[in-house]
DNA sequence: AGCGTCCCGGATAACGATTTCCAAGGGGAG
DNA sequence: CTCCCCTTGGAAATCGTTATCCGGGACGCT
């Protein structure tokens, strides 16, 4: 490219990032011959002299799961706004993995890392590693406190939909959920615990942990009729669980709302279509996003040091939990 | 390193990857010393030196499409497998956006790429762009012929889809789909048309063309149930359309599929889940994914020049369109 | 013993950019 | 008119690897 210019490659250099000034006839010849020879930088050799790649690492635990995929599209969005891609990992819920991939990542030489940790204890190790070497930034899932976190207010919104049912005339509570060992999970079954202890003791215990699925959700279901004793409400971590105990209820010829209430979470595209219509918990997940991406690339004039930002989920009320 | 296990960065290299042999003494020294600082190639130097990067990257439409990640998911856990990296993009169904992304990849030097063009026509530019540089493999959707392409025979499918109705007794159809551009909707479109047009010709030009999106599947009902001209069967180009269009003959009383046949095509979650059950088009997600992934990598043995792979999908037949 | 052949280390040159440093030239001030 | 500074171009170092090349020693063969 130089010599097609006939310049040094340092007034390249110059030229195609106005560093300094250089004189508008090389300046021309340099423009030209960039035009004619199509030329664009090799990212790898600026990156190993800038030691800056343009690129952002995202670990998350699950893609197939409704929620990530928006949230890696405004991902994905914001970061190319600032001229960076983005590079994909899935954990599948494996700690071992996830390590492992943190590690890679950082040998690519990533500019920062976008951390949805499917552990809140046994990620740490592998988060520390992360963050001592480059800006993190913890996306839904959090496993450190003195760490970058973006995501929403799992325990007031579990209030909330505990608040409400209970304001529908709801007493006695079962509560579906997984054995995910991910923070959300457990601030969502703490704040169940705790908001439904005030009008039943009983109900604060009332757990069934299995997986994230339709299927766990049908087995939890037919495990709570065939105890004979239905609650008034059925809460459930996740709107996959949620469907699965309303298609065991409905084939036992339960009805819903009529004879027990029912909420989700996260309100995917499958709360809206189920029938009756799911209740359940919408998150900004754009603006999640957005602002995740935003942090760890510093765009955001504050430190990633320990920035959390805590957006507010919407309680989507449906049919399934209107008392009738 | 070469300096902290005192030898020279030759040897280390060689050590490191078995390139050559090296005195055991040498070599016990080299891995202590890595051991110890806990020594891991830069793999940008690296690449700059080997014209690898590692990675490669990947164009779809639209990560949100429920359809995508499944893929993405099975893309991501081969390319690990063979120690590469996942560069994503979604080019959010713009031609010039995909474009774009393209050149960005390029300037990474990425060691291939996964193209779903989002216009069988407009994308061809780029694809040709990109083709020219790197092994290049058309998942999903294509642009052009003579390069490698992953997906599933669309036309087989919805002419099964078509057959199978036929078959329940159904006469008259309608069909909603997108306007979209992508080769898969011109081409469900295509065998649509070529296939009804044996039982009746006016059902072959009953295409109403919008969004693939719930609303526009509303929408579309709406128009259809106005004309006051119910047709046996609805066919529909995906699964949202589909559930739209279920929406609105609900609540306009109309029963499914007692008055009306119904098929949506993806099977996405959405479609099981739905009230009656959708029935849909199975596409083997995981293995486009991998395939796609192990072409890409010229680990498939074949030159990946124009090798074409297709898959067959499986019609899901259920509730939603059992004649009774 | 002499000579050719391996074998294996290290020195050295890339890879393709950016950045630092130096020098030449021009202009302003004393 | 001289001196100095400022501007601007290019030469050269650098980023961290891998690949090529060369040389010294061991070994085998005649």
């Amino acid at each position: 490219m130089a010599e097609a210019a006939g310049v040094s490659p340092a007034t390249v250099s110059r030229v195609l990032h106005g560093t300094r000034p250089v004189h508008p006839d090389l300046r021309a010849r340099t423009l030209a011959a960039a035009q004619r020879l199509n030329y664009r930088a090799n990212r790898v050799a600026q990156a190993l002299r800038t030691r800056s790649t343009g690129t952002v690492g995202m670990v998350v635990p699950n893609v197939a799961n409704p929620f990530f995929p928006v949230v890696i599209q405004a991902v994905e969005k914001e970061l190319r706004r600032h001229g960076a891609q983005l590079l994909l990992c899935d954990s599948g819920d494996d700690v071992g993995e996830e390590a492992e991939l943190v590690r890679s990542l950082l040998d690519h030489r990533i500019d920062g890392i976008l951390f949805s940790p499917c552990d809140q204890l046994s990620s740490r190790p592998a988060l520390r590693l992360a963050a001592a070497r480059v800006p993190l930034v913890q996306i839904d899932r959090r496993a450190v406190s003195d760490v970058a976190y973006v995501g929403v207010d799992q325990e007031g919104a579990m209030r909330e939909v505990i608040e409400y049912l209970i304001a529908q005339g709801c007493q006695r509570f079962a509560y579906v959920s997984s054995t995910s060992r991910a923070s959300t999970a457990a601030e969502r079954l703490r704040a169940y615990r705790h908001t439904v202890r005030g009008v039943d003791a009983r109900s604060a215990q009332r757990v069934y942990q299995g997986s994230f699925s339709l299927d766990w959700g049908r087995v939890a279901a037919k495990q709570i009729v065939d105890e004979g004793d239905l609650p008034d409400a059925i809460v459930c971590a996740n709107d996959s669980v949620a469907l699965g105990v309303l298609d065991v209820l409905r084939s036992q010829g339960l009805r819903v709302p009529d004879d027990v209430l029912l909420t989700g979470f996260d309100d995917t595209e499958l709360a809206s279509i189920a029938w009756p219509p799911l209740t359940s918990v919408h998150q900004p997940l754009e603006m999640i996003g957005r602002k995740g991406a935003e942090l760890v690339l510093g765009a955001d004039g504050v430190v990633a040091g320990r920035s959390v930002n805590l957006f507010k989920a919407e309680l989507k009320i449906r049919e399934s939990s209107r008392r009738r």
